[in-house]
RNA sequence: GCGGGCGUGGCGAAACGGUAGACGCAGCGGACUCAAAAUCCGCCGUAGCAAUACGUGUCGGUUCGAAUCCGACCGCCCGCACCA
């Protein structure tokens, strides 16, 4: 094809036209948001990268799709809050200090020039001016600020809790650190240790952030439904059994139960290895000691409990029944009790819970059906190796028999209510979550300080408000295993604030999470230097209107920002509970792996193909060994199927690898990176051109012009509609409709005027996509300003009715014809001008049918 | 074990309960070219010369009509996991 406009170049340069348009929108700092903007604001956000050194596909996915409804929402008049930022601190920084002997913050900052450069040359439209790195004081001293308020509102506690210790590295490992029960890192053995930590208090906000989850009704039921599992609300009973003869001081103990209604089918109680009792015991009891010790070493790893087998000591202990002082039941350390949960101690019902049964064969203790399911005999009804855990009828239950489950929940708890032990009721009524209080504490250098100082007569003393920040030293060394804090005298050794007194800093350092819990919030005014957040601009901005990240995210950091935004509220930060109204979580970059004949991960970029459907073989380039073609994974450096943004967009430019991104699959779904997909995007990039070049030289006499200007609205409504539900995909597709569509008009007649306006649409409908690609042809049909800034075209609803419709004509739900009549022909019309078909006679044979329905717009059903 | 999701061409996928396979990728045939690339035209679920028949994991049900709703089963994926 010869190029139809003899002035524009007949291929389009990313190269040279992407670098010339991100200066253009920088200069004219259209990007950059005020607060005080009196249009309806729109917040987009997606989850800020942990600069690890270069950004990769996933990121490109994220920013792209992010990016598309940040400039669709500018087009349709919002004021736009679109910022970017790094979530800086973690570990990789001092893995690197030890590797390579570089400083962690000087490897932090140098990863983030470079990944800025990256997303830079995405051409996203980011507010710059608002950027914020988690690690720079002036981010990290607004958070000791609010844990200091925290503190104060009794939002954070100190306690011991058990961490895995590493006793060669001397340092703490995060669970998925500890592979096989080992640290990963230094391969020894994993030890379990209590240490003092500090706790934010989630669980205060337990039956909030439950209950609001209702409300969230732009996030995934999915994601909803991880968190509401992950708070884990259930209700029950605490009940406590007397002692036969007080034991360690204690005359009860007490028992957490959700299933009150099978307490006659009790045959033992079980305390956890952890509870006090146990270990009060075990002091003049050695094999005790020992039981306890070997239930400890089973609880690290983690697969090992789905095959443990239930073990028991038997205490000799025993209680009396709740219900029956004459009852008397058998006390066992037992290690399937969690003291973490409840009261760390169970009754064991063995007919009514796998566990307790399970355990009751082992150990000879047996089982009373109490529960009989409905429709089964009771006299029938006995129970071997499966517990029945379902609803039914009450047998062997004295008074409660021929009850319901629910019914006999209610009886139980209403006169154990009443009863007293002691001085105290038998039982209460007791909601227990699953939900743990959050530990922050990590021992780690490259972390927020947590702003404590530990006096020796004065405890742990907050530092005042105006001696923050509590800065990182800079001069570390990682020479020495362990958090180098600890040994930094200069830094750790201070005096009391309180007392004047030599003391010493909190040389834990805050887990990353909570930089991340609220880094939302600081972007609304991230130049504040006395507050962490400005009220009006806080409570203005907040919620997040559209939050969009990995799917990985959905219970962590998605239920801490839920928290620290309330805490921040309590502490009068902001004014609002939920920080994300609405969330989107994308899928992964996937890609084929490779593997030479020795078996090693070959990547991508060293492979040629041969050959196509069925017959495609891979070769190595450099050797032409033949290389399998494995399975299509995750990108990962490990499996060297990675592909380099960089790489992408030098050769092909930040447009066709946006588009290829949010092309073909559904945004949620997981998205397979090819070669040739990365082409056909390439492909349409220049089509594009041609096309709007094309139809600023059109000559036709305007023929074709109504069908064309139909395709355009159609295409500008679908666009719009299919960008406000994030399904990117169908935009892409019916932006190749209208291409086809246009492509087509061209060839026959349409005119110049029809051309262009068809031409405009297209690129306005590709502009939040393929922004650059987008603004070159702006000027190419010689429209004026930014693409970027120009507001989204007005459909013109008379454009998308048709006077005439066609409808398909079923027989008996079969497709037999069609049928044309006017759009508003009513439902007797259409019946007659169906009946009147020849196609429709010719079965019907002179008959009539038996029944005619006509769907108005839609369809003619016929019975015959 | 508990909870959730998904099964549609060679591939990624579309489809308010209403014409299954839009759109793209790959492939095939052709045009242009000395040739290649790029571009353009056409074909592209299966069987059949065709009319047509059959087709959305399997089996049943509801409905005038089911990829879509309901039930059972098969397969794959994800989350949680000794939570009393």
């Amino acid at each position: 094809m010869t190029n139809p406009n003899p002035t524009a170049p007949e291929r389009y340069n990313a190269k040279d036209a992407e670098p010339r348009w991100q200066e253009a929108w920088a200069q004219a700092r259209i990007f950059e948001t005020p607060n005080d903007d009196p249009r309806p604001k729109y917040y987009v956000l997606e989850m800020f990268p942990y600069p690890s050194g270069r950004i990769h596909m996933g990121h490109v996915r994220n920013y792209a799709m992010g990016d598309v409804v940040a400039r669709y929402k500018r087009a349709k008049g919002f004021n736009v809050l679109h910022p970017m930022g790094w979530d800086a601190f973690g570990l990789p920084a001092e893995n690197a200090a030890m590797e390579r002997k570089v400083n962690p913050r000087d490897w932090t900052y140098a990863n983030i020039a470079t990944m800025r450069g990256q997303l830079q040359s995405m051409g996203l439209s980011l507010d710059w001016s608002r950027e914020i790195a988690t690690c720079d004081p002036d981010y990290y001293k607004h958070q000791q600020r609010m844990f200091l308020d925290f503190l104060e509102k009794g939002l954070v506690t100190r306690r011991t809790a058990k961490v895995n210790w590493d006793p060669v590295d001397h340092t703490v490992l995060a669970n998925e650190q500890v592979i096989d029960g080992r640290g990963w890192r230094s391969g020894a053995l994993v030890e379990s240790r209590e240490l003092t930590q500090w706790f934010f208090k989630i669980t205060d906000f337990a039956e909030d952030l439950l209950g609001a989850l209702d409300g969230l009704d732009r996030w995934p039921e999915k994601v909803r439904l991880m968190q509401k599992n992950w708070i884990g609300k259930s209700e029950g009973l605490e009940v406590r059994f007397a002692l036969t003869r007080p034991a360690k001081g204690q005359d009860a103990v007490k028992v957490y139960t959700t299933r009150p209604d099978t307490l006659f089918g009790a045959k033992f109680l079980a305390i956890a290895a952890d509870h006090p009792l146990a270990a009060a015991l075990a002091a003049d009891r050695p094999e005790l000691q020992s039981f306890i010790e070997a239930c400890r070493r089973i609880g690290t790893a983690q697969e090992a409990i789905d095959t443990a087998e239930k073990l028991g000591f038997d205490t000799g202990l025993t209680v009396r029944h709740p219900l029956d002082p004459a009852w008397e039941l058998p006390v066992y350390v037992a290690n399937f009790v969690l003291m973490e949960y409840g009261t760390g101690a169970v009754f064991g019902c063995p007919a009514h819970d796998q566990r307790d049964l399970d355990f009751a064969n082992k150990y000879g203790l047996g089982n009373t059906p109490v529960v009989c399911p409905e429709g089964q005999d009771p006299a029938a009804f006995v129970v071997t190796d499966t517990a029945y855990d379902g609803d039914g009828r009450l047998i062997n239950s004295r008074f409660l028999d021929g009850m319901t489950t629910h019914e006999a929940f209610e009886a139980v708890a209403n006169r154990l209510e009443q009863e007293v032990l002691a001085g105290e009721a038998v039982a209460a009524r007791k909601v227990q979550f699953r939900l743990r209080d959050w530990g922050v504490s990590r021992q780690r250098y490259w972390g927020c300080p947590i702003p404590i100082i530990h006096c020796d007569a004065c405890g742990p003393v907050p530092v005042p408000v105006a001696d923050l920040p509590v800065r990182l030293p800079d001069e570390v060394s990682f020479d020495q295993p362990g958090n180098p804090l600890e040994r930094d005298r200069a830094w750790r050794d201070v005096p009391c604030p309180r007392c004047g007194q030599a003391a010493r800093r909190e040389t834990d350092t805050m887990d990353t999470f909570v930089d991340s819990s609220w880094y939302f919030a600081r972007f609304t005014a991230p130049w504040l230097t006395d507050a962490p957040t400005d009220r009006r601009a806080v409570d203005h901005w907040l919620a997040v209107d559209q939050y969009i990240g990995g799917i990985e995210h959905a219970i962590l950091h998605l239920l801490y920002a839920r928290f620290f935004t309330r805490a921040m509220r309590e502490a009068g930060w902001s004014g609002v509970a939920e920080p994300f109204a609405g969330l989107f979580t994308q899928g992964m970059v996937v890609h084929e792996t490779y593997k030479d004949e020795a078996g090693a991960w070959v990547p991508p970029a060293e492979i040629r193909f041969e050959g196509g459907e069925g017959g495609r073989q891979a070769f190595h380039v450099k050797t032409g060994a033949p290389i399998a073609i494995g399975a299509i994974e995750k990108m990962s450096k490990s499996k060297k199927n990675v592909v380099d943004p960089d790489d992408i967009i030098a050769s092909y430019g930040a447009d066709t690898a946006r588009w290829f991104m949010l092309s073909d699959s559904p945004p949620e779904r997981d998205v397979i990176w090819t070669e040739e997909g990365v082409q056909g995007a390439a492909r349409f990039v220049q089509r594009v051109w041609r096309l709007v070049n094309a139809a600023a030289q059109a000559t036709g006499d305007g023929a074709a012009d109504l069908s064309l200007r139909k395709a355009a609205h159609r295409a500008l409504a679908g666009v719009g509609e299919d960008v406000e539900r994030l399904r990117f995909n169908r935009c892409v597709a019916q932006v190749y409709t209208l291409a086809n569509a246009l492509d087509e008009a061209l060839r026959g007649t349409a005119s110049r005027a029809a051309a262009t306006e068809a031409a405009g649409i297209l690129v306005q409908l590709i502009a939040p996509m393929m922004p650059h690609l987008a603004e070159e042809c702006w000027q190419a049909l010689g429209r004026s300003g930014l693409v970027a800034q120009a507001p989204w075209p007005e459909v013109e609803a008379a454009l998308l009715v048709e006077d005439e419709i066609t409808l398909p004509v079923q027989i008996n739900g079969k497709k037999r014809a069609d049928v044309t009549v006017p759009r508003d022909a009513d439902a007797k019309a259409v019946e007659a001008a169906t009946l009147a078909l020849e196609a429709v006679q010719k079965v019907l044979e002179g008959r009539a049918p038996r029944k005619v329905i006509v769907v108005p717009g839609r369809i003619v059903n016929l019975v015959v």
